[in-house]
DNA sequence: TGGACTCAATCGCCATCACTTATGCTCGAT
DNA sequence: ATCGAGCATAAGTGATGGCGATTGAGTCCA
């Protein structure tokens, strides 16, 4: 037996409000004709009459039979609202979007995008998680913030050069660029030997620094406070800085590495894959937020 | 936009099961070229593609976009689907059916209908009401059991014609019929004044009989322990003292009247609509109750 | 009782649709 | 470089679905 239509279900409920199949057939945009014909074809699909057509200017009158089809099809036809909504919503750019961050390398910018993305798309559902390991795929995620390259087929935009900067107590190193070989041995606060705090001590001993970790502790705002208080040097990336106001702080000045360790921050996504609107509106907005910090470095 | 069809969701589920277009068109019947045809109408209606084709012979790749069709596709034809099993239900018979009763009228012949119904169709949904005061109308009713004339455009079958009986203490009067005129002024146990008690004291004031009604109860059981116990006598319907076996209770005897105040007892249904296949069954189980009772009698 | 009226059903006509077959195009694999 | 898997597209065809006009059934009213 064929499938019931969506149509024949709508001019049947339409009918059953209007009582006759030409006023159904005028709200529906159709000729009585039409309608007719659609019911009979629906009658044909489910084996039986659904309206009883008492002839002459009498309103027609559904039948038992009619009662469980109408039910039913006023269900189907919400569901199919349902989804014709579900779709618009999704088309508008309120749909669900998965965003993998890579450890913490996005605390300080991924708080800013998805805010910004929540003030113009309040419905939508977005979901972040954390790629594991030193293996990223982006298999069933939208987006990747990340730095290093990231395998299988993906497509990129970079987001800007992030430097690594030296920050001192105040007067304890004069102004201006600080050669990093000056770092070896030196008292240093520092992250637990995270993946980038193992890539910055790996670079920096490249650079003929090994500095003495006194401390290590985590949270960018903790190892400034233990800068303020004379404990240690401590190399941050820009970001962390200026999330913190670093500059404005005068118990800590703040200095260029020559040479400056610097890590790319880009942003991945699966390519060859169609996108949905909302991840192509934040990878605008990732990227937009990405120049407006960039310019202010 | 038009609206969203059954068979390209189908189809949409089928792919995704099978993962290429060709499998997909092979489980559903169809060719390869019509199935992308579907597809392709389908996307159009959405608005935007709900398949990645990577091109080569890799499998397509359900798109976001897709994701969300996909959901309440197989939502939507779920519905469908129940509601063709709600359909092929209802035309095998497992429907609903709305009975309506006169008052008392069918307490003996109904429970033997209904238990008759459930065993052929043991998920049917059978509803009773009493139809109220002196107008019935079966509006909104299926089936009616009563006696009189009903108003409106009905149709009906007669299902048997029932007589009082005279029911006496054993031995109180002669086996064999007995003139109604002797009723005069005899003590009666009866209900109390229903519908069809009204009706069997007119109709045997009209015989000329004025019984003293001595004690009034409800319930046919309860006028027949009276009687045992001597209080008077009573006149009640065939089909009550054949229920409660009064033929074969020797302290009991039992009396045709002359002339028998007979009620008719008939099947009352709306004329002109189309009957669900449970009410024509159901009509069809009366008709045979109500004869082999009628042959019993 | 017969005419006017109100519906739904039906017929002829045409445009569109939903298949099919055949062919083209794009990958990945050999 | 070629083959094969797999989707897209073109052209053809029967069926479908729409319309307008007409018919037929039933009610209402004079």
């Amino acid at each position: 037996m064929a499938d019931v239509e969506l149509r024949h279900l709508r001019a049947m409920v339409v009918i059953a409000e209007e009582g006759t199949f030409g006023q159904a057939a005028a709200r529906l945009g159709y000729t009585q004709s039409s309608v007719s014909q659609q019911i009979a074809a629906l009658e044909k699909t489910v084996g039986g009459p659904v309206f009883d057509r008492p002839g002459g200017p009498k309103p027609v009158r559904i039948t038992p039979l009619g009662e469980v089809v109408l039910a039913h099809g006023r269900e189907l036809l919400q569901r199919a609202e349902a989804l014709t909504d579900a779709v618009d919503r999704f088309l508008a750019g309120n749909g669900r979007i998965d965003i993998g961050t890579f450890q913490g390398v996005t605390t300080l910018i991924l708080p800013v995008v998805i805010r910004r993305l929540l003030e113009e798309h309040p419905g939508c559902d977005i979901r972040l998680s954390d790629v594991n390991a030193e293996e990223p795929r982006l298999r069933d995620l939208d987006l990747l913030f990340h730095d290093g390259p990231v395998e299988g087929d993906v497509e990129q935009v970079k987001l800007f050069d992030e430097q690594y900067l030296l920050v001192t107590g105040a007067g304890t190193v004069p102004a201006g660029p600080v050669r990093t070989k000056l770092l070896d041995d030196a008292p240093m606060v520092a992250w637990p030997p995270t993946y980038y705090q193992r890539w910055l001590e790996r670079t920096l001993a490249q650079a003929g620094a090994q500095p003495r970790f006194v401390f290590r502790t985590t949270g960018h705002e903790t190892i400034l406070s233990m800068v303020r208080a004379g404990i240690g040097w401590a190399v941050l990336p820009w970001l962390a800085l200026h999330a913190h106001d670093a500059w404005s702080d005068d118990r800590l000045s703040i200095h260029p590495l020559k040479p400056a360790p610097t890590r790319e921050l880009s942003l991945y996504w699966p390519a060859g894959r169609t996108e949905s609107p909302l991840a192509l509106r934040t990878r605008e907005i990732a990227v937009e937020v990405a120049r407006d910090l960039a310019e202010r470095m």
